[in-house]
DNA sequence: CGTGCACTTGACAGCTGTCAATGCCGGTGG
DNA sequence: CCACCGGCATTGACAGCTGTCAAGTGCACG
């Protein structure tokens, strides 16, 4: 039995909340996936959300073939698959990058929990935001920085996140994707993705062995790759006049 | 007195609801902007939202300089700010792109609007999924696509966002941004963007004549530029039980 | 030991950025 | 009215970044 990461979830909803085991009480089953399975195919849309419990997963659109591009690598803790509640057909395929556990949510469950929980729902609108200004930052290193630049954005932004999940880990972590996966979620080719990963190497930044991953630098690396370091508040004060369930029941 | 463009509440929340005048009893005094005039500067959170009544405003990354990005290009009808709302130092310049008339909600009334309707809540949720598909969408065709396919969505998807505006609008329209603002969106320079477009209206897809665009041949366009059309539902059935202010007083 | 997948490297073409000059046009001051 | 000015659009030349094609290497696995 895992430990479910929801420090995501309690980030906006704040410690005296009870909000985030409610929803971890919706979870279904835990579900396992092996790398390289598709969890969820663009296309279809189960009235349902995910919650990744272990693993790395991509979310890819599925432009016209051969055009489709990695959007999100999504870590422990993260919602997936909430952004297709709004389509008829969903948007994204969800992709299995290691091994992975998650559970689902009915979007009909997630709805009743909108009402017994005003916080609540004011949490997940924030965490959708939040997900909306992580990728207004990676169209940013997309559409105005040179490849080498953008795998250190990568590289240092999946740091960051990591060590928003286990702040005691060390600056070094297993990076699953391949150099191919890499270069779609950069907006390069594979070959280009390599080049760069070499030269980005040899300025002494970061490190590899394998596929082992060490930031060397990490304030050189955030100036060098020009990812922001943003710093999401807590709970805002608007939100604390929201009833919670820790308040309600 | 503006005609509040409402339909992309109306869109999530169903014509039954009256939560849409219910936002709209929220609106502040009427703001109204030039063209150049910065609407919120990025690193400033006043807590509120905005409500874009008339006019077009670039929402703009400030990456170090001279890396900023348009993230975002803003119709009549579109919440502005709010991803910020989780931020303490808002991420994004608000960018007047011609003259602007707009009204703000402070984040506390928005809250109230939380507790009192689910339903209203759960459609401001749905938006920000839409505005997350979207962003994935441009993301999609900057990292995937040449500066001449990139042109021809985002002509093609500010056409979509019109039309939905007016739907006996003609596929016509003038286009505020300059030549050098386009780049700014699409990820490419100012002069590349001017042989793009030209190469683009050498396709016939689109005409020019000066800065009224017109899209020739919409579907041509489509399959060119690889641009999903996303269907958004409108209501979806989970969102029918919850709790709207036409149910509750 | 063969097979398949991922990574690496080279050569070359094509796309895009940079630098620079020109033309156009509306607004301003003389 | 006209000269001047600044912002924007257009064009050319050239360098540099990135994609494509192709081949070779290394490693895990059966």
């Amino acid at each position: 039995m895992h430990n479910l990461p929801l420090h995501r979830l309690k980030h906006f909803l704040g410690l005296e909340s009870r909000d985030a085991e409610a929803f971890a009480a919706l979870l279904g089953e835990q579900r396992h996936f092996d790398r390289h399975d598709i969890i969820r195919r663009a296309g279809h849309t189960p009235p349902e959300i995910y919650f990744l419990i272990d693993g790395w997963v991509a979310s890819r659109v599925e432009s016209q073939q051969p055009r489709s591009q990695i959007v999100k690598v999504h870590l422990p803790g993260d919602i997936m698959g909430d952004s297709s509640l709004a389509l008829d057909h969903s948007a994204e395929t969800l992709l299995a990058l290691n091994s992975v556990t998650l559970a689902a949510v009915p979007a009909g469950a997630l709805a009743e929990l909108f009402v017994r929980s005003p916080r609540f729902a004011a949490s997940l609108f924030l965490i959708a935001q939040q997900e909306r200004v992580w990728l207004m930052d990676r169209l940013t290193s997309v559409g105005r920085t040179s490849a080498v630049h953008r795998i250190g954005g990568l590289l240092l932004s999946l740091h960051d996140r990591l060590q928003a999940i286990d702040p005691s880990r060390p600056p070094s972590y297993e990076l699953p994707l391949s150099q191919h996966e890499i270069g779609n979620v950069l907006g390069i080719t594979q070959v280009h993705a390599n080049r760069s990963i070499i030269r980005l190497e040899e300025t002494g930044l970061i490190a590899r062995n394998g596929r082992l991953v060490t930031i060397v630098d990490i304030p050189g690396l955030r100036k060098f790759s020009g990812v922001p370091q943003r710093e999401f508040s807590g709970t805002p004060e608007w939100m604390r006049m929201l009833r919670s369930l820790s308040s309600s029941g």
